[in-house]
DNA sequence: TCTCTTCTTGAATGTTCGTTCAAGATACGC
DNA sequence: GCGTATCTTGAACGAACATTCAAGAAGAGA
């Protein structure tokens, strides 16, 4: 026996950076070479092809947001503090990488789309997820009295997620700190009112 | 002297539809060449590449959607429901068409971003001018008190362009109509708020 | 009707792409 | 320390790509 040499994680977040800021069809398996430092052939070795290689970035994807998320939630603070933190975190997000550091799945979505059933599942599930977990904290919010009975999680976790796709697509064209923490200011004042 | 027997709208139009479901790089020559019905020879012609005719689509498509954006308040009604009326539309265009009918202009964002400044820098300013015509269409709507003239009408204009934007992301995931119509009613309540 | 000019056509070009595979390298079991 | 199973390497492959161009088609002017 002989294990791999090359740390698949690590290869996974480099994957995922090259097809955030190039997309998928225009990262060609040269950038992915010089991106994770392996040859053609271990890549098609561990991940079958390119395709696979964006999967397997996804699922890396969806586990590194996921525990980020959690990390957002796992103090003491009111849940609501929490939530703000996290959609500053966003903003911040947009701000400060490089321009094209927006979200895999949310890219993905937009460029695969039609062409790719099984992928555009994929991502559909796991954003579902993060709604699903928003909802959930926004029930929180509700049974710590900081929301109002009468609010709908869902309906208030969806706009919320709407909130951050815009937000994003927004900063592309306006990459000002100044206007977008007052977009994501007034959305969290909406779903709190 | 013989004149071009293409009609460039009709030409531009096509291209603007196959970049819009396929993306720019995915859509090959050949697929141009089907949609747009006009040989290699031709299109290097008219347009000198395939960037040209893009750049010459996003044109078309600025100028379609300008007099589409103005058709929306040529009447005589309350500027306010005109611009409710704009939302609405949106919003049927994300249910009414096939899954991948986004706008031409945030899906090339989404897609070059980084890679093409100047087709960013051309992108960005027709979403600027978007948000200029709708600043005004607020002021408007000051003007006609319908709008407390406490609020800013830059920063409803973003606001409301970023709903816009969360939405179109927002429907290729729930491309369902009572709960794109729910959110995009949220928005506009918020901002008439 | 003939000629000239311009447009149209689609096969050919060189390049780049995703993918394969056989040879070489390396760690593990004995 | 040897044999072997497995991983790594990178050259090679056909396919598909954007682009070119020379030959053919067709309107305009006489």
């Amino acid at each position: 026996m002989r294990s791999a040499e090359f740390d698949k994680e690590k290869v996974l977040r480099s994957a995922m950076n090259a097809f955030m800021h190039k997309g998928y069809a225009k990262t060609s398996m040269q950038d992915l070479k010089k991106a994770t430092g392996l040859h053609p052939g271990s890549i098609y070795c561990a991940f079958e092809n390119k395709r696979g290689l964006l999967l397997a970035a996804l699922e890396q994807y969806r586990l590194d947001r996921k525990a980020e998320f959690e990390q957002y939630f796992s103090g003491t603070q009111p849940t609501l503090d929490n939530l703000k933190a996290y959609l500053d975190n966003v903003v911040a997000e947009c701000i400060s990488c490089d321009s094209a550091q927006a979200c895999l799945l949310t890219k993905a979505l937009n460029e695969i789309s039609d062409q790719d059933t099984e992928i555009q599942q994929i991502i559909s599930d796991n954003l579902s997820m993060l709604q699903q977990a928003l909802a959930e904290k926004f029930e929180l919010a509700k049974s710590e009295k900081a929301l109002s009975e009468q609010k709908d999680s869902d309906h208030l976790a969806r706009y919320f997620l709407m909130g951050i796709y815009g937000l994003r697509t927004f900063a592309h064209t306006h990459p000002e700190a100044k206007v977008l923490e007052q977009l994501a200011e007034q959305l969290y004042a909406d779903i709190c009112a």
